[in-house]
DNA sequence: ACAAGTTGACAAGAAACAATGTCACTTGGA
DNA sequence: TCCAAGTGACATTGTTTCTTGTCAACTTGT
């Protein structure tokens, strides 16, 4: 009835439209969390201390994620994403020929990435399990991911047929993650090379056993 | 003033005294914990739950525990002492001669153990990282006493130095646990002995690292 | 049988927090 | 200048849980 003049949905504000404002607070948030979680840790952050952090309020909260454990998935997913490129990239450094250093300079990626971030290394390596479901999953996912990129890099041939030991990969990128929090917890003591070294050696067992005292008796 | 006529304070009530009782309820609430944080977890374990499956009431759980973080640490300490203890008795049966034999019973022990009560597996391996930084040490000790456990058992004479690299220790028993968590995870599809095989491959790279090249160059 | 100790069911206060709503103020476009 | 969209501070509601308290029923030693 009442000719409304155009109600000129996309209009800008401060410079964005409203999807590019939409988006910032969105990432806002993101970052906000990641040090809020960091800080306090998950379960103790409250939606309003990250709102806070954000330097935005529990409207716009609920506008960007259905609850928190949508924003904590979308800040794993953003941490991990963003350290897994880093390792993706140090372990393709053209001018490393032996796979052993490949992974080496790999871990050092990935140590180095924890250490500049201290914040949210220790929330998304584990505090995280046992949140929900779908987070344990994420969290599975990711560790997956970290340990196929590793035996790809050893054994760049063998890539067609699988996985070829699941669960020893699983354990060798468990233990990763665990020499990283045991240094973290003691306050990044140890120099980077060592403990990549450290881990190193935990990525040999990749290596076919040809040991005849482990076999299956 | 008035002359109260002694109140026999150790007075029996079902056969026990007050000492008994209190001691007898302060079981059932772990043993009722143990269960409930399996099924619910941690956190979606109330102090009502725990009480319900003990079948007492309020008033005797804050009469045992402080807060619920005390009954965490109590029913982790009791599920952890048991099963370290089995893994112990595995380890020292005297008819194995090898140190991988022994480290085999023991791994064999422990995921034999966790198949047994899947309940507080998952949750007394991972989810109860970052509840406190109590429960945190908690769970950081009992990592270094299977870890040096291991390490005893494969280095008998090496005991006296301390622990040669507490870091590649804890990766190792890092890789133990995922490894034990992707069994749970996948609900314990693969035979206990394969899965003892694996982890024990993990503990080969305890052996003196001969190999030249790894050397830190 | 009686008095005091003991127990279990339940109530109730207090605190924390999620999630939604209100309202005055600011910004952008006509 | 004017109005609607947009924003931020704050209030409100509802739920959940911890924690303490009350009281009737039961048990024990005398």
């Amino acid at each position: 009835m009442t000719p409304v003049p155009a109600p000129a949905a996309d209009r800008r504000y401060k410079g964005s439209t409203a999807d590019e404002r939409r988006a910032r607070r969105r990432e806002q948030f993101i970052m906000a969390a990641v040090e809020v979680y960091g800080e306090r840790g998950y379960r103790q952050a409250t939606v309003k201390s990250v709102c806070d952090a954000a330097g935005l309020t529990e409207r716009y909260f609920y506008e960007s994620f259905p609850n928190s454990e949508a924003l904590l998935i979308a800040s794993f997913r953003a941490v991990t994403d963003h350290l897994f490129e880093e390792v993706a990239r140090a372990g393709a450094a053209s001018d490393l020929a032996d796979g052993y250093e490949r992974v080496r300079a790999m871990l050092t990626a990935y140590y180095e990435g924890l250490k500049r971030s201290p914040a949210p290394a220790r929330v998304f390596l584990v505090e995280i399990s046992g949140v929900s479901a779908e987070m344990d999953r994420e969290l599975q996912n990711s560790l997956c991911d970290l340990g196929v990129l590793i035996e790809r890099t050893l054994y760049p041939g063998k890539a067609a047929d699988g996985p070829s030991d699941e669960l020893l990969m699983i354990g060798i990128v468990g233990g990763i993650i665990h020499i990283a929090l045991q240094w973290i917890g003691q306050g990044y003591v140890r120099p980077v090379s060592e403990v990549a070294a450290t881990a190193l050696r935990l990525c040999r067992v990749l290596e076919p056993a040809a040991e005849p005292r482990l076999r299956i008796t």
